[in-house]
DNA sequence: ATCATAGTATGATACTGATCATGTAAAAAA
DNA sequence: TTTTTTACATGATCAGTATCATACTATGAT
């Protein structure tokens, strides 16, 4: 049948959209081109139509995730002063509801040991996201007065992103809400943001 | 044919090892049965009298990871002074050749976003060494006169597993050296420890 | 109204990998 | 020396999965 031109965008960006929630919660290895387009609503028949491989998907649906959590900081930090966003961010990063919601959270903290294994142009898709990532990390940091941003970006990357993962880790919901808390203490102390 | 006792425990030995590098360079789910045999030496087929299932095999493996890991912190920080054991463990921790040794590092960081889809065995296998492992972690804390110990144990072994993932994620050499050099002043500073 | 077309569906192929049934060899036990 | 036993090998089965060839169908163009 032919559909209105916009028809196969808005497919392909319903199957991006899947395959970004199945890659973070299953893993690029678990998740199967079929198992997507139905997902997606479709068969697996089409799905050459859209994307070359599974490779293809991948390294596209990580564009994808990125491209959200951009957004995500924006929202959380817009109109707000940088002390005051980078609470919020914080928060939100450390939160319990993101914790549980692996599917839809930061990629960084969802693939990070797939992330070395995967095939090239996925790994250069994420390589590219979390500079990215680091570079607006360390804007805001410069906001607040930092000097030396860039590495403090970094340092504070690594433990959000430590954090959350040994929270996903934990099974004990109190030691898990624990680690959160240690993290959350500790970034907004050391850079003496509000509580 | 009829080996001596200890043969068995041997080759189960020889074959979980050969699993634990596998299961950390690959990932569970692209590691086979038939593979860790043949790096074992072995054919996969008498690999049912090892393991009841690949999924046994895997928790088994996580199990060795966190033993052998036990033992590089002790072999650190043995026979120092608490600031001094654990500046050598988060030279250690933090190094290029850690980083470019995923099949015998930390386990933490080698399968942090595998672990919270890996069956239930393997899970609370996993589980039990990240606590144990905090434990050990707070004690040298507490040794350093720290009264949150526990807290400050989480929060460091965030910023430790989350900066090792991000170093391996990125494929530029400097900015990966960037992102080690940034938590390990930062993590030193913080606990005052000799650098 | 008819037809050509684009977006999907159906079904097939080829491969991989976990698991299991059965065979084999050599040393210990008789 | 003969018989068992045990650790492992061989080969088969079954399921899952990426990919591709082909068929279908409803619309926009004629």
């Amino acid at each position: 049948m032919r559909y209105d031109t916009e028809h196969k965008q808005k497919t392909r960006a319903t199957v991006l959209q899947a395959a970004a929630k199945a890659i973070r919660a299953d893993g690029p290895d678990r998740v199967g081109v079929a198992g997507v387009m139905a997902e997606a609503g479709l068969t697996h028949g089409g799905f050459y139509a859209h994307f070359k491989s599974k490779d293809e998907l991948v390294a596209a649906a990580i564009g994808q995730m990125f491209e959200d959590a951009r957004a995500r900081l924006e929202h959380d930090t817009a109109g707000r002063s940088p002390a005051e966003g980078l609470a919020a961010y914080i928060d939100f990063y450390l939160s319990k509801k993101h914790r549980d919601a692996r599917s839809f959270g930061c990629p960084m903290a969802a693939l990070a040991s797939d992330v070395p294994r995967l095939a090239d142009p996925a790994r250069e898709q994420f390589v590219t996201g979390v500079r990215q990532s680091t570079i607006r990390l360390g804007e805001k940091l410069a906001g607040l007065g930092h000097a030396a941003a860039e590495a403090e970006a970094r340092s504070m990357m690594a433990e959000l992103i430590g954090a959350l993962s040994l929270a996903r880790i934990e099974t004990d919901a109190k030691r898990s809400d624990a680690i959160l808390a240690a993290s959350r203490a500790q970034l907004k102390q050391r850079f003496g943001l509000p509580s």
